[in-house]
DNA sequence: TGCTAATACTTAAGAATCTTATGTATCTTT
DNA sequence: AAAGATACATAAGATTCTTAAGTATTAGCA
């Protein structure tokens, strides 16, 4: 089962945040290949969201990128920036409390009767 | 403090239905000032938002309408239609096994580390 | 060897969904 | 009487995603 897109909407930005939080330096196909696996194929990715954002992040000066060659085949590496590090503390915390919330408001049956 | 509404994105059909499976017949404002209730302020609902999602789940035909007078004051009722309510089990199933997965992901590193 | 699939990045057009703003009207409280 | 809360609606603009197309390299296989 693939979760339809609109679930996904908003939280893109902070996924990528904590893969390259958790993996210290990332390029872009990479990071579609390790969502996609750690989420069991449920989360697919997509490139033409994911590149658009990883530009936003660094214009935003969050992360920042070197282009290294495998051969002749160009790989932009992404980092956390130290602004990055904390803005993504603070929007996994936000994710985090969110889902906690969304939980409560699911469940509220389930809880009170 | 409020949720940045990006996190919301998504998230809204869902709660609309949920709060109706409840809550059997509620009318949009209404909808708004429980969901404001329930998660103390956390979560806001817009009216620009709810009531062309409301006009959505009507055309849909997941939710039925009654207009009601209070005194000469218009209020429209909503309530699930049998689609409506198998429809909300299947959203609430997804967004709680997405949830799960996103804590997943956003925990990896307590998890294996 | 030549084809296909996978890898790797980019960007543009369109769709979907939300924010912001405005409008209308009624009712309650001060 | 005025202000704020209740109750609905909708339009313009912003954001973010999908879909699609393009370019190029590398790997695997028949």
């Amino acid at each position: 089962m693939i979760y339809s897109s609109e679930l996904i909407k908003g939280t893109l930005k902070t996924i990528v945040l904590k893969m390259l939080e958790d993996n210290v330096r990332m390029y872009g196909y990479e990071m579609t290949q390790k969502v996609k696996e750690l989420t069991k194929e449920r989360i697919q990715i997509t490139e033409g969201a994911l590149y658009p954002t990883l530009h936003m992040l660094e214009q935003e000066g969050l992360v920042t990128t070197e282009l290294e060659y495998n051969g002749k085949r160009a790989r932009k590496y992404y980092s956390l920036s130290p602004e990055g590090k904390s803005k993504t503390t603070e929007r996994v915390n936000e994710l985090a409390d969110f889902m906690n919330t969304m939980k409560f408001l699911l469940d509220i049956k389930t809880q009170t009767a």
